[in-house]
DNA sequence: TATGAATGAGTGTTCATTCAT
DNA sequence: AATGAATGAACACTCATTCAT
């Protein structure tokens, strides 16, 4: 009602409190398990609304993937770490993913929800090549000055390494829920969060040291 | 239909048959995805059946899981790794998990269906808590051994060990239909499969070396 | 359909034809017996639309039951019996209470049911045992007039006495389909009803007169 | 199992326990709601067993039915009122009744499902009607003895005051959960019963006395 | 721009009943 | 005489989507 009345009549607000719902839907519940009503309460908005801007369930679902790679991606552009000797940069690099997982657990569960679906939701897409070239790029260049300066061995493939600095960190993540239950222990514990940076540092460190 | 009749009215043969289909489902679609009516079918059976064997939706996915997990654990446990040197050991054990992923995919989406509900399906279990604490040991022996041999370096924590050792293979696997938009590349390519798993031997090898 | 674009599109036309009909339903088949699809059906309704408003069958059921009681009891308020004196009310009583069931024959086998499920249905309300409470003081106040009048013996109790009205019209009704078998007669037959008023009429004026 | 082994394998032991376990069902939850299944279990029996001896569910109903209902005209019968003066005829009747149902709650749920299905499970009966029509005569009877003595006026007729003896004890019993919540008293309190007993006595004695 | 009303096709689940031994 | 296995039709309930205003 009230809050109704002082939310602005703006389809880019209402657009906007729609795709936050809807992320937050999807990486609860997966995309088959997330409601379009939910979705609507959420955001504060009609049902009809969703359809209006987004066409379809699905067509939102890939707005929202497309917009969480994108984010990360940009914030990984915004690290500036060509300012960074190789080791720091690398070293921060596979920090700041692992903070990035804790940060935006959603960014998580859409993946997972997207590979479910065989990625078919951003298959269309050309910025997501884009965005994804360039990060590959980037640890291309820390790699070839880590080289150059002697610090790092050579032939170390940067795809693979993205993938691994990725690996460790998310997988730990994701599997978080049934590692507690296997493993008897509490994954999210502060100390075990630590605990588990420190080795992924260690991992990627080793790695490519020369 | 000539299969219906001469199919055999055994009980353990008709739960066994959904239980092959249920993981099938569960695996392809999620759980929230999989359809109970679509279990049956490719089950061969009938839909009351699931009821009558299972519960519910919720208790077949329960089942599934934790047989899905028995496997890979009493598969683990049969590579005697005991019997080899403990760098050989380690590098069966990646190689293995590695494999393991590939000829069951299934695992891998069942296994993220059950964190994205928190596990709950297994929450109850005991048996995969033991089971998996097998596997555990089984790598601090390796550890251990390899220490005393002098071959690995001391205070490598086992558990984070044998996360990194699923993480490398596992987020490959699982992360290959956006990763394969993201980057253009065939994840599943004969050559680009041999990469990546030397690529995680080199990896696990560089962790532990001494 | 014609009809489906001529009803209008008001939302509590709707809920109260899905309400006729449910009471219908309960009422010809029991809670158990009655069918969602069938309800749905005969409000020229959707299915959807039932759960939208009611939230469950049980729901639907519970107020299609308190509309139920708060009809007869606001039809008894409705009588004035308060302006006839005592001897008179108490006939008219008998009569209305004869009358309703015959022209509401819903009204028993909905209670009948309500009964069957130990009154769960209503157990919540307020607002019946408020207008039972009217009722029963209504009767209460129609004996003490005719005590004083010296028409009525002294110490007949309301609450029984409301309850033998209700009995020896409710029971004759509700079971003449098994009377009919037992005793082999035409419960319904216009002078077998008149026969069975009067006898009512009889057996409630006798238990009261001075 | 030890009770399967002791249990003696009587088609008539069977039958009994089927006949026994369906009553108990059809009498908690009418004959829509009670479970085969659950007849079958609460029997000790098979599901097999009561469609071998039974044929259907509705066949099994009828039976239930029809033994409910020679049951209480056989301990009507059983009373000996031809060797009691009328007047304590009567109320030996009055009182019999009332007891009957509270101590077989079976019979009024059982025969309101009846009802609910229009008696179609009854209609074929030929046993019914006899028992019913000795019933009949024996009021009769007692009538003409109480005229014939003094004591009781002349032209009650008797089905109606059979029907009237039933209604006030059966109406206040079957509707005493929603009695309960209209009228907030607990209608199955000890002394409430007497209360009860004594008030229908006294309706049934001025209905008839001279 | 926005919304409440409405819907058809499904969704997990349950049922009375029959088959095979 | 008895039973476990199996089934199809139906059940209450839910969903993404469209209509009417």
């Amino acid at each position: 009602m009230t809050q109704a009345m002082t939310r602005p009549r703006s389809a880019e607000a209402t657009k906007a409190r729609i795709l936050g719902a809807a992320k937050q839907e999807f990486a609860r519940l997966g995309f088959a398990g997330a409601r379009v009503d939910e979705i609507a309460e959420k955001a504060q908005a009609n049902k009809r609304m969703i359809y209006h801007y987004f066409g379809s369930k699905e067509m939102l679902f890939q707005l929202v993937l497309e917009e969480a790679y994108l984010d990360i991606r940009s914030a990984e552009q915004a690290l500036k770490l060509d300012d960074l000797p190789p080791l720091d940069a690398l070293e921060k690099l596979v920090t700041f993913t692992w903070q990035y997982y804790l940060d935006n657990p959603e960014f998580i569960t859409l993946v997972n929800s997207a590979n479910l679906h065989r990625a078919k939701h951003i298959a269309e897409s050309t910025k997501l090549p884009a965005s994804s070239q360039k990060l590959n790029q980037m640890v291309q260049d820390i790699l070839d000055r880590g080289v150059k300066d002697g610090v790092f061995r050579p032939n170390v493939d940067a795809l693979q390494l993205n993938i691994t600095i990725a690996a460790v960190g998310y997988y730990y993540l994701t599997n978080r829920h049934t590692g507690a239950v296997l493993f008897e222990r509490d994954y999210m514990d502060p100390q075990a969060l630590d605990e588990r940076l420190a080795f992924n540092v260690e991992t990627i460190l080793r790695l490519v040291r020369a």
